[in-house]
RNA sequence: CGGGGUAUGGCGCAGCCUGGUAGCGCAUCUGCUUUGGGAGCAGAGGGUCGCAGGUUCGAAUCCUGCUGCCCCGACCA
């Protein structure tokens, strides 16, 4: 499966270019002491570009059929996926918790959900035969946690999230992480004592996704989606357009230039928030299961986008569908009882690894946007040994580590090929290259990996350009 | 869950049809040379050929069963 490091990429190396590792930027890292096991050939298993690119970029190794480990620069990437994540959801004043992998079935017996949920669901039993499970999702906890303590409606609205592995045993696992049977998703559950609270809690993710979305350097679209058999129209998928999505989609153009919700807007000014969801649902967008010919055919012809999209978040409003049958119930101001009236809204932080790779690559490996990138900069020696770039480089990691940048150093005793095409495989943002030739004048060079720009720059200009 | 593939050293593959000492490229290790887009030469190590039965003097190769993985479809964040 997957190979061995390349040269060096394991050993302890010998330092050639010692330079103490600046201890106030833990991810400031040599390449000759971290673990990232390249692949130059491409293993045969992977058939989509993103799941090809992980492999071999040491990001993900295959340990079942959709199940993965997570390796330094795998993890590093969803990470900062997450803290996005965290951070919008925070800001739209969720408030995050922690539940467990495996629940009882107890749980599930309560919603109904334990028949009816498929062979999807892994069921497991512990060594009292007690009946346990992964959790798929996580409604049936939520609900119990919430009913344990509120009770008054004066403690609503409440809206509890939670990033956390799930599993689902899914009949044909595939395309890497993009389709895993063990994933992770960030779940938010919202509780309010009415539609119109649930509707406003639903419009404050819908922004919250959009500014996620555009803050991981991706476009998603927000579509119309399959509401099941509660009906309405409060569902929406959040789409990503690809050429390997795996579903089509339909949409008007517009919605690709359409502004992001600004960082500053009032979640709890309703008309604010409801006016982004008006915007961003006026025009036609839909999947294929919900694709309506008739209403396409109504936007102008050059409007008219048809793509294949890959879902990467999903939010919908389900009533009292749980909260009913589990008595989740608050005493509103009319002193009785009510179901609370909930939402669930998903983002698949491991998914979303895949899909950004999806949207943003070339022949030579990925081109990770800034915000999402494991490392901002690669810094690669192309003549370790050589007394004058052995100390240019080490001066530039130590003052890039300095100034807080994410800088990966390679130091490996490699040939200036090679280093050239691990740089370009696992698509840091800037390149800063630094051989014999250019520091006889004085110079490294500084390329954008993305535009594949290259400038001739003294060290002090490169500094000040990739710490600005 | 239907259909189709595939399994040989860390990775990618050949060998199987027609049974007879397990091979190639990359990677790894040692030495020398080399150093601005995945280096060259010389040497070295590493494989119960997915597992279990069977046929045979002899099985990677033929037969039977099982398992893992991949692809197409149906299903799904």
């Amino acid at each position: 499966m997957c190979g061995a490091p390349r040269r060096g990429a394991l050993r302890r190396a010998d330092s050639r270019a010692p330079t103490p590792r600046p201890p106030e930027r833990p991810s400031a890292m040599r390449l000759s002491r971290y673990f990232l096991p390249i692949l130059k050939e491409n293993p045969k298993e992977a058939e989509i570009v993103s799941h090809r690119l992980m492999l071999r970029a040491g990001m993900i190794r295959q340990e079942s059929a959709g199940i993965y480990a997570w390796l330094p620069l795998g993890l590093k990437v969803l990470n900062k996926i997450n803290g996005i994540v965290r951070q919008e959801q925070n800001r739209s004043g969720a408030v995050e918790v922690l539940m467990p992998t495996i629940q009882s079935a107890d749980l599930w017996r309560e919603s109904g959900r334990y028949d009816d949920y498929g062979k999807e669901m892994l069921r497991i039993k512990d060594r009292h035969e007690r009946d346990m499970l992964y959790g798929p999702t996580n409604e049936e906890m939520i609900t119990e946690i919430f009913r344990a303590y509120v009770r008054s409606y004066k403690d609503l609205p409440l809206n509890l999230y939670h990033i956390q592995w799930k599993f689902r045993d899914e009949v044909r696992p595939r395309f890497g992480v993009m389709r895993g049977r063990e994933f992770l998703m960030k779940d938010a559950y919202s509780f309010d004592l009415d539609y119109e609270g649930a509707r406003h809690a639903y419009n404050k993710m819908f922004v919250a996704y959009l500014r996620t979305f555009k803050r991981l350097g991706l476009t998603a679209i927000p579509m119309v989606a399959d509401t099941g058999p509660i009906g309405g129209n409060l569902s929406h998928e959040f789409i990503v357009l690809a050429p390997t999505g795996e579903s089509e989609v339909f949409s008007h153009r517009d919605y690709l230039s359409f502004d992001t919700p600004p960082a500053d807007i009032d979640f709890d000014d309703k008309a604010a928030v409801q006016a982004v969801v008006d915007k961003w649902t006026s025009l036609y967008a839909a999947t294929d299961e919900k694709h309506d010919a008739a209403a396409f055919a109504q936007v102008p012809a050059e409007a008219q986008v048809s793509a294949r999209g890959i879902e990467v978040g999903h939010i919908f409003y389900f009533g009292t569908k749980y909260s009913a049958p589990m008595k989740a119930v608050v005493n509103g101001p009319d002193g009785k009882e009510h179901a609370v009236h909930m939402g669930s809204y998903g983002i698949g932080p491991s998914r979303l690894v895949a899909a950004l790779i999806e949207a943003n690559h070339d022949e030579n490996g990925i081109i990770w946007p800034q915000s999402v990138a494991p490392f901002k900069v690669g810094l690669a020696n192309l003549k370790v040994g050589d007394a004058a770039t052995d100390a240019a480089c080490a001066d530039l990691y130590a003052k890039l580590g300095k100034a807080g940048v994410d800088v990966l150093y390679d130091d490996r005793d490699e040939r200036p090929g090679a280093k050239f095409a691990t740089l370009d495989l696992i698509g840091l943002p800037w390149q800063v290259v630094v051989g014999p030739k250019g520091l006889a004048e004085g110079k490294v060079e500084v390329k954008n990996r993305r535009t594949g720009e290259r400038q001739s720059l003294t060290p002090e200009a490169a500094l000040n350009l990739l710490t600005a």
